[in-house]
DNA sequence: GCCGTTTTCGGCCCGACTGTTTTCAGTCG
C-alpha cells in the first residue's frame, strides 16, 4: 500500500504532537506542524517524487532533516522522528490533543499523573469525578473534558462542505447585518477563502457597540449552544453542530479584523513578518508602527498598500507565493461568475435530469447564457437511463431543432460518455463526431490501480473526440475517495491535445478540486467549470465551481466557457477533424 | 527544525476567553 500525502502529513503532524507533549522547543513543534501542512496541501503524490528521486527541501518548510525523514518513511515505512519521541511519550497521546480544551499541557498532567492514554479511559477518569484531583483541573474543566470528548466521536472527523455552511450561516449573518449599528457582516475564514470544506466558520461584525452585538448573537435563531462569550468574541454551535466564531469590532478595525480572520493562518504569519520588517506591527486591530502610530486597520486594501502590496484575494490566502506576486504587480485577475457564458456539461430527463430540454433551455435563456450544452449518459450509465447511439441521435435532431427556432442562444449537442475500464469511449466515434461537446468522465471501475487508471485515461485521450474531462477524480465529498490516477500525465496529455479539465461545480463534488485545477493550469491546461446540472435551479450552482478556479489562480482566459462561442470552437480539441482520420484508420 | 531584501545564526505572529487563579497558565484561532 502506497503512502497517501495525506498519511504522510498525519504522521508528522503526530510528531509534532508528541514533541509538543514532551515540552520540547515549539519551534521546533511549528516546523513539524508546517511541514505537515505543505505535504497535504501537494497535489502529486510525495512518494512518486521520492521515487523520481526529487529534492523535497524545494518545498517550503521542508529542509534537510526533515526531507531525509520522508524519504525514509517512504522508502522503510518507519519515521525516524516519531520512533524517537516515543520513547519519551506515548504515541497514543497525540489523539488526546484532539479533544477541544485540552493541549499538550493537560495531556501531560493527566498521563503524568494517571497513566491515561486513550480517549475511553481518560473519559472514565473524568466520569469518575476524577481529573479534579490535578492542580488547574477543576469541576468545569471536567465537564468542558466529557463534552469534548462526546463532541470529538459526535464529529467523526468530517469537515463541512461550503455550501452546507452557506445553508447554515447566511441566515445568521443577515439576522446580524439587521442589528442596530452594525455597519457590515462578513463571512471570514476558509469559507471567504473558498475551501472546498470548511471546520467551523468565522464571522466579523463591523459595528459601533460590539459588546451589544456580542450580546444580541446568543439569541440568535439557530444556535444550540454557546461555548464561550467575551465582550468582542463569542463560539457558538450552530444547529447541526458547525461551529461559529464571532468577532465583534468597531469600524476603524474592522478591516484588520477581516483579515485576521480569513487567514489562512500562513497567511497571517507571512504578512505578520512582513509587518516587522517594515517597523510594524499587525493584529486584529490594525497595523500600528513601532512609535505607536495606526498605520491603517479600516480596510483590508489599506493594510495590504501600508505593506507594499497590492490587496490579495482571499482564495489566493494561502501563504505561498501571493505575498510575493502581489509585491510585484503579478497577481492574476481571478475569473468571476459574471464572466461564465454558458454552460457545458448538464443533464435533461433524457437521462437522469429532472427537467425536460426545453425547460432547461428556458432557464439558460433566464440567465442570459450565449450557449448551452446538453450532456445526457451514455449508454453505460443504465441507472441513470443512459442514451443509446439511437435516442442519442434523436436528442440530436431534437436540439437542432429547437435550436433552429431560437436567436438569443445557441443550443450544443454533447454527451457524458463513459470512459471504459480499458479506455475506450462508451459510445462510437461515428456518433461522437456529431456532437459539438464531448464530456468524458469516469463513473465505474473506481479502484483500479494507480497505473491502470492513468493508462485508462491518457488512452481515452488519445480518442480526437474527447473534449471536456468531465468530474476527473471522481469524487464525492466526505464520501468516496477521488481516484488514484496520476494527474501529472493526464494532465500534460490533456494539455497537448486542446483538452480542458472540468471543474464540476456540484457542492458534493467540486472535481477537479483547486489544487487539481492549479496543477493543470501549470501544465498548461485550460479549464472548464460546468454545473453538471440536473434541473434547472443547479444552473445557479456555478459560483461554487468558480470558487476553485479562484483558488488556483484562473483567469478567464483560462476558463473555457467564459469564451465566445466561435473561440471555443475553434480552441477546443483543435486536433479534432485531423486527428478523427488518423484514430479512425489507426 | 526552517529560513534568508538583516542569508549559515538568531530569529520564529499575536490577542481573547476560560477556569482556577488572587495575577496567570493553558488553549484556541
Amino acid at each position: 500500500m502506497q503512502l497517501t500525502n495525506r498519511e504522510i502529513a498525519r504522521r508528522l503532524g503526530r510528531v509534532a504532537d508528541l514533541l509538543e507533549i514532551a515540552g520540547e522547543n515549539a519551534f521546533r513543534v511549528r516546523a513539524y506542524r508546517n511541514a505537515a501542512d505543505t505535504v497535504g496541501e501537494l497535489a502529486s503524490p510525495l512518494t512518486s517524487e521520492v521515487e523520481a528521486g526529487a529534492d523535497l527541501t524545494a518545498l517550503p518548510h521542508i529542509g534537510r532533516d526533515i526531507a531525509g525523514q520522508i524519504e525514509t518513511l517512504v522508502r522503510e515505512g518507519r519515521l525516524p522522528a516519531l520512533d524517537e519521541v516515543a520513547r519519551q511519550v506515548p504515541p497514543e497521546l497525540a489523539d488526546l490533543m484532539a479533544v477541544r480544551g485540552l493541549g499538550p499541557k493537560g495531556v501531560k498532567a493527566l498521563h503524568d499523573r494517571f497513566r491515561v492514554q486513550s480517549l475511553d479511559e481518560l473519559e472514565a477518569l473524568a466520569r469518575a469525578g476524577r481529573t479534579r484531583e490535578l492542580p488547574g483541573f477543576g469541576a468545569k474543566k471536567e465537564a468542558a473534558l466529557i463534552a469534548g470528548i462526546e463532541g470529538l466521536r459526535a464529529q467523526d472527523q468530517k469537515r463541512t462542505r461550503r455550501a452546507d455552511a452557506e445553508a447554515l450561516v447566511e441566515p445568521v449573518r443577515a439576522h446580524l447585518a439587521a442589528l442596530a449599528g452594525v455597519e457590515w457582516v462578513e463571512v471570514a475564514g476558509s469559507y471567504r477563502r473558498q475551501c472546498d470544506t470548511v471546520g467551523d466558520v468565522d464571522v466579523v461584525v463591523a459595528c459601533a457597540d460590539p459588546v451589544a452585538v456580542m450580546a444580541a448573537l446568543v439569541e440568535v435563531p439557530g444556535i444550540e449552544r454557546v461555548v464561550s462569550q467575551g465582550d468582542t468574541r463569542a463560539t457558538v454551535i450552530l444547529d447541526g453542530g458547525l461551529q461559529l466564531d464571532a468577532r465583534a469590532v468597531e469600524p476603524a478595525a474592522a478591516g484588520a479584523a477581516l483579515l485576521y480572520f480569513t487567514g489562512s493562518q500562513a497567511h497571517n504569519v507571512a504578512l505578520r513578518q512582513r509587518a516587522r520588517e517594515r517597523g510594524y506591527r499587525l493584529n486584529e486591530y490594525g497595523l500600528v508602527s513601532d512609535a505607536g502610530a495606526v498605520a491603517a486597520g479600516g480596510d483590508e486594501t489599506a493594510i495590504y498598500r501600508a505593506l507594499g502590496l497590492a490587496w490579495i484575494p482571499p482564495e489566493l490566502r494561502e501563504g505561498g507565493d501571493e505575498i510575493a506576486a502581489a509585491a510585484t504587480g503579478r497577481l492574476p485577475e481571478l475569473v468571476t461568475t459574471a464572466r461564465i457564458r454558458g454552460n457545458l456539461h448538464g443533464h435533461t430527463d433524457w437521462s437522469d435530469g429532472r427537467d425536460s430540454l426545453a425547460a432547461m433551455v428556458a432557464a439558460a435563456r433566464e440567465r442570459g447564457f450565449d450557449y448551452l450544452a446538453i450532456t445526457d449518459h451514455g449508454p453505460l450509465v443504465r441507472v441513470a437511463n443512459g442514451l443509446s447511439a439511437q435516442r442519442l441521435q434523436q436528442q440530436i435532431e431534437a436540439i437542432h431543432r429547437l435550436g433552429a427556432e431560437l436567436e438569443d442562444i445557441d443550443l450544443l449537442a454533447g454527451c457524458e460518455v463513459d470512459i471504459h475500464a480499458d479506455g475506450t469511449l462508451d459510445l462510437p466515434d461515428e456518433v461522437l463526431a456529431q456532437l459539438d461537446v464531448v464530456v468524458c468522465s469516469i463513473h465505474y471501475h473506481l479502484r483500479q490501480s494507480r497505473a491502470e487508471q492513468t493508462e485508462r485515461v491518457l488512452r481515452a485521450m488519445d480518442n480526437p473526440h474527447f473534449m471536456i474531462w468531465g468530474h476527473p477524480t471522481a469524487r464525492e465529498i466526505n464520501r468516496r475517495e477521488p481516484i488514484d490516477v496520476d494527474l501529472d500525465a493526464c494532465f500534460a496529455a490533456a494539455a497537448a491535445r486542446g483538452i480542458a479539465i472540468e471543474i464540476n461545480a456540484q457542492p458534493k463534488r467540486l472535481d477537479i478540486d483547486a489544487r487539481g485545477a492549479r496543477l493543470a493550469l501549470a501544465h498548461g491546461c485550460r479549464l472548464c467549470v460546468n454545473t453538471d446540472a440536473h434541473r434547472t435551479e443547479h444552473l445557479d450552482l456555478f459560483r461554487h465551481g468558480i470558487g476553485q478556479a479562484r483558488r488556483a489562480g484562473a483567469e478567464a482566459v483560462d476558463v473555457i466557457n467564459t469564451w465566445s462561442l466561435a473561440a471555443l470552437r475553434a480552441g477546443l480539441r483543435p486536433d479534432r477533424a485531423a486527428g478523427r482520420a488518423a484514430h479512425e484508420s489507426g
